[in-house]
DNA sequence: AGTTGCAACAGGGA
DNA sequence: CTCCCTGTTGCAAC
């Protein structure tokens, strides 16, 4: 379940790692993860060299030249991981990349995940990211008058807005608890009820629970690029059904919010 | 409030007193109604003859020689009325049209309304009526058969199905209302949980409801072409809040169904 | 009481 | 834990 944090540190280490390999090969093992039918696919990435990676949301973006960008989602659990030669290389992948200079990256989705090719010409067209929201990462666009002029108008709940990646670009069923809790807001707040200092609360507790997971490397229970686990472990709130709050004591309750799962602290989160 | 019984009774003495007219003349007091500048609504209209009237639903469909369909909508309350000269006018009115051997129609909208003409190649593409379901009253294509494949795979409460005007034309807050009670339904039964027994019965009950208001001239409190009120009054639960259920003899409750309101008796709907 | 269009919401499938 | 599509529901506007 990699959400922004991951894919953030993901993206930066493949951009340090794979800048400037030109690809040699592509294997596909599961076809359907892709836009296009397998052969289109190997065709627009081979001998193509690799320019940058940078991320969106949960989107990786691994620019190649000349004119493709290989677009990378790993939906609910996956992995991208780099070996310098195939020594070691794990049984199970569903796509391999290598590269000319002998060393190779493969790619497992374990459960749905999208691996798309595009060409310079339609990647504003491809409508998951073309619709892609802002990223907390990229402080120019992640500003609290932004986040204000976004939350205009809106009626819904607050946890299905800052969930909904065409708001904010990165924010899953993980982080999102802590970010709550940390605002001090229930999951069903309705928008239109948030205060002034409220909103400015979440912009800021948005920022710091994303940043400090990314500083720690993600995620304990995923990996990076070179299989490292992160060492992000301590949730406020975050699945620890029936432990105590980490401000009043309480306990944490699990509720149905809509179609998925919310931790809460009910005294704390109004 | 007229819904179906209304519209076809009117529709169908307009047929009988208008065909064979030719409009003379076309007065606009509330240009917001027409789907066209007021001068061009004129144009399409004045010289044209009148071919005949028809309805679908709640539309009023008047067929003009050559090629335009003057389309009525009466809203939330409305009315049409016929004169033979201008004596005995009523003050208020929104439209007027003047007919080549001096009688007339004027047209008022108590709330909302629509009249709307067309010339015949964009008729299919009036998006209010092409999307209109099959009309109950139109028995070659009301059949139970083609009722059971409306409702088939559909997931959502009985009363918004019945009174969303692209499933079946014409049921409005008023009917339903008896027609729910008269099939034992209550108004949030879910779709997929209905016995074929009960479909039957609904089906049954939708025919049988309208027909008989529409044999009585519609609704007492509505007027017809001529300012005649009809002579359906005795609504078995509609509006007859804490009234006996003329069935088990239980009080009649008023609840809230989604965002319109339902007469039902609490005993005999399940 | 009516109709539309849109946002919000819910369920199923990949 | 994902995203997308669809149908349904609710709300505000004429």
């Amino acid at each position: 379940m990699p959400e922004l944090p991951e894919i953030w540190n993901l993206a930066r280490q493949m951009d340090e790692t794979l800048r400037g390999k030109r690809i040699a090969k592509v294997e596909i093992k599961q076809p359907k993860c892709l836009n296009l039918p397998p052969e289109d696919f190997q065709k627009l990435l081979v001998d193509k060299e690799v320019q940058g990676a940078s991320s969106r949301g949960k989107w990786v973006f691994l620019k190649l030249s000349p004119g493709v960008t290989f677009l990378l989602n790993l939906g609910m659990g996956g992995e991208v991981l780099y070996f310098k030669d195939e020594k070691n290389l794990p049984q199970k992948y569903r796509l391999r990349v290598d590269f000319q200079d002998g060393s190779l990256m493969v790619i497992n989705f374990f459960w749905f995940g999208y691996a798309h090719a595009l060409g310079d010409q339609e990647l504003p067209e491809h409508f998951p990211t073309a619709v892609l929201g802002m990223d907390p990462m990229k402080e120019g666009e992640f500003t609290l008058l932004n986040f204000k002029k976004l939350l205009k108008g809106k009626k819904g709940g607050i946890k299905a807005f800052l969930m909904d990646q065409k708001n904010i670009a990165g924010i899953g069923n993980v982080y999102i608890q802590d970010i709550l809790f940390t605002a001090g807001l229930h999951p069903n707040r309705k928008i239109p009820s948030l205060k002034e200092n409220e909103v400015e609360g979440l912009f800021k507790a948005i920022g710091e629970v994303l940043k400090e997971a990314a500083d720690l490397g993600g995620l304990a229970y995923e990996t990076d690029l070179f299989n490292r686990p992160g060492r992000f472990k301590d949730f406020l709130v975050g699945y620890r059904e029936g432990k105590p709050c980490p401000s009043c004591g309480l306990e944490i309750k699990k509720i149905k919010t809509g179609s998925t799962s919310s931790y809460i602290c009910p005294s704390c989160q109004k």
